[in-house]
DNA sequence: CAAAACTAATCAATCGTTTGATTGATTGAA
DNA sequence: TTCAATCAATCAAACGATTGATTAGTTTTG
């Protein structure tokens, strides 16, 4: 029943490990180590330590851009676009928080231009997409004027915000972000919050 | 006249590498010479190249918590005292973007949780303060009822986006957070979307 | 049997740290 | 005033350990 091959054991490993102790911070033997395998396998299939780094950004990066667009396309109002995008958004990135703070740390840095591109590029993809909706809500009226970046960035960084220091919202609770029922629990949290501050904010009060 | 003496350049050269590379990125040989000064000095004057790192935070979290506390003695409703805050917080960080990125990025990693408590408890003051004019606020019926904690993570978790991701909030526009007078607007910016967010989800509409 | 998958051993390079010697200024008794 | 002693500061060189990567050989598989 041990269907896991070589390969995607090293992906698993390194992704895990990255997301820990950062890409510097983890070794060829931990990555091998914790995947079973020989230290010569990871070179056998990515080339380089970087190339495994790369594999799994680019294998993360695919279909990330792929559910947000056909809700554009659907016959709803400009608020239930958002809050539709809000839902999905944030469900995917804490169904994926490893990546999402490994990918967060490694991109503040100067090194490693090449994937700073690719994932700014499949990113913007993202961000286009909420921009699209805020602008049109507002020239229709549906939307106050308001600094649309700016919304998007407090969108986006309160989501961060509680993945990367999910201590500074569960201190004093029982919940444990590593806990799927416990994650279930904040993600829901998380989506109410941001529908609820995005609706009152953007909605003009009559 | 070359007044900077060799301990506070290595902290100097110390801190700029490890915002732009990253703790386990940088070496000690790049420190010393972009320090101007010989290897072994780290460790003569710091004992190791985490006691470095330390060094940096430790003087950094001094007097972070200092500007705030003052506020909340202050004789105004909770509204102002949140707008204060808001403002002071923002430009404290923005005017140490080089510091908040390496913490950010040091602290989400596994290692070194001794520095992790340590910023974790320096920061705590900071967080509940903001979290008593919030409760104060509701108390009195002067704001909404809301997810309190939630509400920081994104009033938080804004300005980092802002900082690690400035290019999102200036693509299209000539800004560069790199340059002080395009920071100062950047920043005056931020704390007028912060402000008008926060007044405006937080009070209730009659 | 040949290609693919895998292993142990080893490579040169770099890491953080330590060593031992040297410098220049300061001190205190002669 | 002089001279030896002492001090922190600085240096080049080297330390052992670990790094990512490669080799050459073995096993597995289709």
């Amino acid at each position: 029943m041990e269907k896991t091959d070589k390969r995607t054991s090293i992906l698993n490993a390194a992704e895990k490990l990255f997301a820990s102790q950062g890409f510097e911070g983890t070794s060829t033997r931990q990555i091998a180590t914790e995947a079973g395998a020989n230290m010569s396998m990871i070179n056998y299939y990515f080339g380089s330590k970087e190339g495994v780094f790369m594999e799994i950004m680019s294998n993360r990066i695919k279909g990330f851009s792929l559910a947000l667009t056909s809700i554009e396309a659907e016959d709803l109002n400009q608020l239930e676009k958002l809050m539709m995008v809000i839902d999905q958004y944030t469900r995917r990135i804490l169904d994926n928080i490893a990546f999402h703070k490994m990918m967060h740390r490694e991109l503040s840095l100067s090194q490693r231009p090449e994937m700073y591109d690719k994932l700014k590029q499949a990113m913007s993809g993202n961000l286009m997409i909420i921009e699209r909706i805020i602008n049109e809500g507002i020239a229709q009226g549906e939307f106050r004027s308001v600094d649309v970046r700016m919304v998007i960035a407090s969108i986006m960084g309160t989501i961060t915000n509680v993945v990367t220091s999910p201590s500074k919202i569960t201190a004093g609770s029982k919940l444990d972000i590593k806990i799927p029922a416990d994650r279930e629990i904040l993600t829901e949290r998380l989506i109410t919050h941001l529908k609820d501050l995005t609706k009152t904010y953007l909605t003009p009060q009559k």
